[in-house]
DNA sequence: CTCCTTACTGAAAATCATTTTCAATAAGGA
DNA sequence: TCCTTATTGAAAATGATTTTCAGTAAGGAG
């Protein structure tokens, strides 16, 4: 079912602004804030307003089509979700993040940590920090020169 | 090394309001946000403020002292950091938030994403939700009602 | 295809969290 | 006890996000 679909059937519409923040979202390989999806979208000369991108952006995160993705600064930025439950692994020179699904090595954990605390653990989010490939190329190259 | 101490060596001073975070941070058992860090101290006729509240977070986080807690709305709060490294498990009924340790599981994990993706993992950040044990007792007991 | 309802938009204002500025204060070494 | 200077608190500045509201346009009905 596509995105129209789906809207129409929460009552809701598709609009120009919907799609803007849509194919940026899915240009994007790095989390974006509300700012950089509103600056991005004057860059394409497709300017919308920063409050349809917040906007937007909420109605995305209730249809669970992006996802906030926290850095280590207590910042967000969002990211189109994959299908399924997803992790991120950001690179804290480049702030690249990539996805990786981490659902089975997470079950010993989480089995143990009920079992520990007594709570029912019903949700989770993990964030992996880093180096991407290309940034330690370019930290070597810097040490050798 | 208590933290008078620490403080001075690093040029730093023990003061009232330093104090008086530290102990509303130890007394807690849920993140705060420096909004209700500044509450309580008025609460308890220890006023202090706000700016300083801020500040001495950023002090306490340097020192590694406490740790921030992300809640799944972006939020988020701090909470007194137990020696080594630790994860947070928060209810989503009535915020509670215990620690954790989870460093071996995640080892794994951390090893297969590595070799996966060609990133250096240096650090990461897992939080589980779900219920506390009183909050499920009270979800029976509203279901029984 | 046109009309009509109402969800959605964008600009401005309001709100809320956080940071900066700065003069006054007080910690703690000499 | 004195002196240096880190720290404080109030106010102002900044920045992010939300609300308000009148105008616009999506998309179902006819």
């Amino acid at each position: 079912m596509d995105l129209q679909t789906t809207l129409n059937n929460e009552g809701m519409r598709m609009t120009r602004p919907r799609q803007v923040v849509l194919s940026i979202l899915e240009a994007a390989t790095v989390p974006l804030s509300p700012q950089s999806i509103y600056q991005q979208s004057i860059e394409a000369d497709q300017e919308i307003g920063l409050v349809s991108v917040y906007r937007t952006l909420d109605v995305l995160m209730e249809l669970a089509l992006v996802r906030k993705v926290h850095s280590a600064d207590g910042c967000h930025g969002y990211v189109m979700a994959s299908p399924g439950h997803h992790h991120h692994l950001v690179c804290h020179e480049c702030d690249r993040a990539i996805e990786f699904s981490g659902k089975e090595d997470l079950s010993n954990l989480v089995a143990r940590i009920q079992k520990e605390t007594g709570y029912v653990v019903d949700g989770h989010m993990l964030q992996l920090y880093g180096l991407c490939p290309e940034c330690q190329s370019k930290m070597k190259a810097r040490i050798n020169e």
